[in-house]
DNA sequence: AATGAGACTTGGAAAAATGTTT
DNA sequence: AAACATTTTTCCAAGTCTCATT
């Protein structure tokens, strides 16, 4: 492994403020508690929650109780969430909203403003580093604050407290020349081969937290493209990939034979590979994880039914060929519900297989691949010359669906999505009657798009998986400025395809990467 | 060679910012 | 200019995958 940077110096990191305790106690069942400090700041964020489903969710609230009643006097240590009355906390919260909705304008905006100036002091102090003698910005340079894990899904923590990180949890990253900020950290390392700025390890998980660069740094514009390229090298390579796993399918060999299904579906499917998961984590699948209880076969065609990253949906059916479905039925039948389909696979063997066939290829790739490749199909279905740039514009966003489907980047709608459909339709109707087709005619594809994108995130899929090589060049084709399809900040992601295109803020993130991704040492 | 810790990428929800309608 | 609707950004959880270690 080679060396990121030479130099590397940053200021640390920003941490949260301390919580200030106001003295609100609670009541076990009707008994007076004292809270200390902490445990008035967790009875706070629990109150945060009062109005969410969350609070509604009996294991969220024992997980709660679980930390909380910990804290409590001797006497409460045993006591359920449902003996404890947070009332005092709960109206603290509801004055606090009535307070900020009472507020004047003038007001709400000095202290908007207020609140945003001292986050660019701090910012301007840990919010960038200094990369080989070039300023470049760090993504998260706030560490996380305390407060209770939100884990998606059926997490088994949620719920649970999750404890303030300080300076001596922290290890840094930094050159062998720059001194370490005042104060004691866990530890300070000189570390050339990786990324990172500074590390920590969350207390509640056991999971490792790191403090990036933001995306504008050339050390990221330049992998970020490298992920792009490694993409485009599937496509170079999908028929000779393709026969390779169809050669797989028909393996004595159990292991191979399973491995060539795994990519079978990984790559028809976009399925992602599925690591092994802990037992206290929430209970998601991918390809090589799949169990019985997940696929259902009849006669030729086969439905895949789980839950996925982030606990989402996956629903679709295929009619793989035959050798496909003959290797389903042989590893489901006799095994029960909950065994695995692939018992013989790990993701490691899927992607040590893959890498046989193109150095460097693992099973992520084909997600980026089939994204972009399904957005420029979509984009060049349709000829533009004549077109307006709304018509465009929509045509894209056509595009990224098409991208984000494939990809299954679904969203839960939001709570107002019925009222806001119902809306359009009615303004629909008004310009029909007054008889202004064109009028008409764009409200009806926004009403059109609304309803398919109802439950389809489509950020990520712009943001992750389109080569925006793909629209940069769409978009010179038709004529539309790509400012019209990049938010600003995927402007300076995106940075590294066409410069002079990207959004200027002086001094950062327009210069185009390095040309290596990383130095020689 | 297999395993798991560590490093890096991807992800939806919620907050904040911006745009539109009343 | 308030109220509401939509878009963008932030947040940090949850994946993937490599490499050091045994």
């Amino acid at each position: 492994m080679s060396a990121y940077w030479e130099t590397l110096s940053h200021n640390g990191v920003n941490f949260p403020e301390e919580y200030v305790p106001s003295g609100l106690t609670i009541k076990v069942n009707g008994a007076e508690a004292q809270l200390t400090p902490l445990a008035e700041e967790m009875a706070y964020h629990l109150a945060k929650k009062k109005d969410t489903p969350y609070i509604q969710d009996p294991v969220f609230t024992s997980n709660f109780m679980k930390d909380f009643s910990k804290l409590l006097p001797p006497a409460y240590r045993r006591a359920t969430y449902s003996e404890v009355d947070f009332s005092r906390f709960f109206n603290q919260v509801d004055q606090e909203r009535a307070d900020k909705e009472s507020m004047s304008k003038e007001k709400k905006k000095s202290l908007a403003a207020k609140r945003k100036n001292s986050r660019e002091a701090l910012k301007a102090r840990y919010g960038r580093a200094t990369v080989d003698g070039k300023e470049v910005e760090i993504a998260n340079w706030m560490v996380e604050p305390p407060g209770l894990f939100m884990g998606r899904g059926q997490h088994p923590l949620r719920g649970s407290w999750k404890p303030r990180v300080t300076q001596d949890d922290v290890i840094l990253n930094l050159d062998e020349k720059t001194t370490a900020p005042a104060g004691k950290w866990k530890q300070v390392v000189h570390d050339h081969n990786s990324m990172w700025m500074a590390k920590w390890v969350d207390k509640l998980t056991e999971k490792e937290k790191y403090v990036w660069l933001h995306e504008t740094s050339p050390i990221q514009q330049s992998r970020n493209m490298a992920k792009y390229d490694k993409a485009q090298a599937v496509g170079k390579n999908l028929d000779r990939i393709r026969s390779k796993i169809e050669e797989g399918l028909e393996s004595n060999d159990e292991v191979a034979a399973q491995v060539a299904t795994v990519c079978y579906l990984i790559d028809r499917l976009g399925m992602r590979v599925g690591d092994e998961k802990d037992e206290d984590e929430a209970d998601t699948v991918g390809a090589s994880t799949l169990r019985v209880e997940h696929v259902q076969i009849d006669g030729p065609t086969v439905e895949f039914k789980f839950l996925g990253k982030d606990s989402v949906p996956w629903l679709k059916k295929d009619t793989p060929p035959p050798a496909v479905v003959r290797n389903l039925k042989r590893l489901t039948s006799g095994k029960s519900q909950d065994a695995e389909v692939f018992h013989h696979v790990s993701s490691q063997m899927v992607n040590q297989f893959l890498s046989s066939i193109v150095p460097g290829l693992s099973a992520k790739v084909f997600r980026t691949y089939h994204a972009t490749a399904t957005a420029d199909e979509v984009l060049h279905s349709k000829n533009f010359s004549h077109a307006e740039d709304l018509d465009k514009l929509y045509h894209a966003k056509e595009a990224n669906l098409a991208a984000a489907v494939f990809c299954n980047h679904q969203r839960t709608p939001p709570k107002t999505w019925e009222q806001s459909l119902e809306k359009k339709k009615e303004r629909l109707e008004l310009a029909r009657a007054s008889g202004s087709e064109a009028r008409a005619q764009k409200l009806e594809r926004e009403v059109d798009f609304y309803v398919r994108t109802k439950n389809y995130n489509l950020n990520t899929s712009m943001k992750n998986y389109i080569d925006p090589r793909v629209y940069k060049k769409w978009c010179d084709e038709v004529g539309l400025e790509w400012a019209k399809v990049y938010s600003k900040s995927l402007q300076k992601k995106f940075s590294w395809v066409s410069p002079e295109d990207a959004v200027s803020e002086p001094g950062v993130g327009v210069s185009p990467p390095a040309s290596g991704a990383k130095h020689s040492p």
